[in-house]
DNA sequence: GCTATCGCTACTGAAAGAGTAGCGAATCGA
DNA sequence: TCGATTCGCTACTCTTTCAGTAGCGATAGC
């Protein structure tokens, strides 16, 4: 497939339906995309800065996913990036992600009652 | 790397933090995995209705991520594939994604403002 | 000039995914 | 009982994506 990021309206990875979440989940869904985010929360980063904080992943799949996220309006770059307006706005939905993940940690240690 | 679910805890695809909400996001992060969890929360599907609304998504990696997400306790099967009480919590964090999505995606076609 | 860091590209080998065909089991109607 | 259909799922091939590493041109400090 292309290198086009999944803009909602257009098809998505292995699907034609067009709609705007399964966009959205295509494009969260590529290798860091939403761990980029996550970095991007605790403010600006510099490209290197940002690879070191997800784990030393390839320069050149974390510019690919910045690409991605810059073209579909969820990153900037203003001398080294951070969150747009509209990435932030989605950062907010992800951060309950983090202590959700936590206590789902937890219970798969534990087997669950019953 | 090894067919194995990112349990958290573990190391993840390209990290060795093993941070929860990094198990998370790459267990989430692989394609069709959101999909599957939004279609589920319909109510339950058999395996081949789960395919068709998954935009046709090829049998071998349907069975992968439902595999993953089972071992992970989000997906529970009791004839047909239906969404366990922690997926089900889960979905309530990944609903609000659809109504953002929508939003985002109008934003996407109009240009920004200023 | 020399060194060091920056953002980023190019390459290679390994892994994941798409797409298709088909198996054994269960179910249906005749 | 038989054939046809559907089911969950596996196996295979081909393409895409990713990990890992090396290195470029530009900038900054010494």
């Amino acid at each position: 497939m292309s290198d086009a990021p999944p803009l909602p309206g257009a098809p998505v990875r292995g699907s034609k339906s067009g709609k705007p979440i399964m966009a959205l989940f295509d494009l969260l869904g590529r290798n860091w995309a939403m761990g980029i985010l996550w970095q991007l929360s605790g403010g600006p980063l510099s490209f290197r800065a940002l690879q070191e904080a997800c784990g030393g992943v390839s320069p050149s799949v974390l510019n690919k996913r910045l690409k991605e996220l810059r073209a579909c309006g969820l990153v900037a770059q203003n001398g080294g990036y951070c969150l747009s307006a509209q990435g932030a706005e989605l950062f907010t939905l992800l951060k309950p992600f983090g202590p959700w993940a936590e206590k789902w940690a937890e219970g798969l240690h534990s087997p669950p009652p019953g």
